[in-house]
RNA sequence: GGGGAGGUUGCGGAGCGGUCAAACGCAGCAGACUGUAAAUCUGCCGGCCGAGUGCCUUCGGAGGUUCGAAUCCUUCCCUCCCCA
């Protein structure tokens, strides 16, 4: 095995890294590599959660990515057994936990949606619960003894909840450990992670240590801005975009985000090159540039990497029709009704534009519904149905109406 | 084991017998504007009814007191702090 000379394996390592520790040890790591020619074990772990990858999890996965072009051996962890724990990491209460079952179905989806930017024939995939599914009480103890609760307290999202009163359940003091009894199993040499798993990497070198391991290298990621620009991209939060998602809704969200994330995202979680991202930032601080025009070609960027050429182009040219222009979509929902005439308020209920009358009174009223491109204000409006009205309501929910009177 | 503080509408957080579907902030939605589904401003923000001092469901659970309870009492569940 070949590698390519430190210097140049470091510069791509190096971007979008906060962290890098220590890096004499990385490097030390990647000569003996060279001389070997031995691949460098390079870990990350994924908890199973939800069954949908965004944005978010990107960084790290491009960074593995990195890793593996440079011939690096790339070891993905599913956390089967730590999900059922939960990362009290960045969490002020406790995290529900799942069953094993559960885990097991959203894994299969990760691991689907991983290999769209990992390659699968380079990639190992382990579950945790290979090794922790078997360990005695006896183990568990011995690895629970080679921690205090004084240095698990000094986490300062342990130390904040104890702190402001809220509960930290004992299970969840094992998390780091058993992070860090991942990289003893697999010998990892780096392990990824956004920088709020610091603490969980610095552990998981303690721990090989203790296990009498060399000790891995830990590169911290920063923590991906979501759409609403401030709290950190979770599907829980419901401020992501999920890499499966319709190249539409992919462009739109990207559009949403805040102009000052533009660069973070191209710098973090698209493939533009180092020439690429130097022009973008250039453009950003002209001011005869539009922001916008930059958004849009992150969004298409985005778009094109998940789904190609064309679909990103087909969302960018919606886009501008629908948002721009201020025009109707090209292909929308249609919604079969029985009737001719409907109360506009039933009408959306029928829709499904409006979880209930309420709201729908409210948007209605609210100016927010046209058909055919009036707009009516009135609820209680008698519509007359036609085959191939649109019904608009809010700023993007379109549904072209069909009756069965034709 | 003893003492104390708490559990409120998505979240945070007021309210402490009627004027409470419950202040305020955040999030969300809509409108206006724009350079975009950015920013900013305005409105809405439990459900139902052609809509009103209207009806129904909600303030950890279950009972009770009262003309009337998120607010008082009993009991149960849960959390936190201090002492042992």
């Amino acid at each position: 095995m070949v590698f390519p000379p430190i210097n140049e394996q470091m510069d791509l390592i190096k971007r979008g890294v906060v962290e890098l520790l220590p890096e004499e040890e990385l490097v030390k790591k990647l000569e003996r590599s060279i001389k070997e020619g031995k691949p460098l074990i390079i870990k990350q772990g994924f908890d199973p959660t939800a069954p949908d990858i965004h944005l978010g999890h990107t960084v790290g996965i491009r960074k593995l990515k990195h890793f593996q072009d440079l011939g690096h051996q790339v070891v993905v962890i599913i956390g089967d057994y730590t999900a059922m724990v939960g990362d009290p990491s960045e969490r002020n209460s406790t995290r529900p936990r799942l069953t094993h079952e559960q885990v097991l179905k959203n894994a299969q989806t990760y691991q689907e949606q991983f290999f769209k930017i990992l390659d699968p024939k380079k990639t190992v995939i382990r579950f945790n619960g290979e090794w922790f599914g078997k360990m005695s009480f006896a183990e568990i103890m011995e690895l629970a003894s080679k921690f205090t609760v004084a240095r698990m307290l000094e986490r300062d999202d342990f130390a904040r909840r104890y702190g402001s009163q809220q509960p930290i359940s004992i299970h969840e003091f094992f998390y780091p450990l058993m992070q860090g009894y991942d990289s003893v199993m697999i010998k990892a040499d780096v392990e990824i992670g956004a920088t709020e798993q610091k603490f969980n990497l610095t552990i998981g070198r303690d721990i090989q240590r203790e296990y009498g391991q060399e000790p891995q290298v830990i590169l911290t990621l920063p923590v991906l801005e979501g759409l609403d620009g401030k709290q950190r991209m979770s599907k829980s939060i419901g401020n992501y975009i999920g890499i499966d998602e319709d190249p539409r809704e992919m462009y739109g969200k990207t559009m949403s985000i805040p102009d000052e994330l533009i660069y973070r995202y191209f710098e973090l979680v698209t493939d533009v090159d180092g020439a690429q991202l130097k022009r973008i930032k250039e453009q950003l601080a002209d001011p005869k540039v539009n922001p916008r025009d930059l958004k849009m070609q992150l969004a298409h960027t985005l778009v094109r990497m998940y789904h190609g050429e064309e679909a990103a182009d087909h969302a960018a040219q919606e886009f501008r029709k629908v948002f721009v222009k201020k025009d109707i979509p090209d292909e929308m929902p249609e919604v079969l009704l029985k009737t001719v005439q409907m109360r506009i308020d039933n009408l959306l209920i029928a829709t499904k534009t409006a979880v209930s009358k309420s709201e729908a009174r409210r948007l209605i009223s609210g100016g927010g519904v046209s058909l055919d491109g009036e707009k009516i204000t009135d609820p209680f409006y008698l519509a007359d149905l036609k085959d191939g009205q649109i019904l608009k309501v809010g700023k993007r929910k379109f549904v072209k109406i069909k009756t069965s009177a034709n």
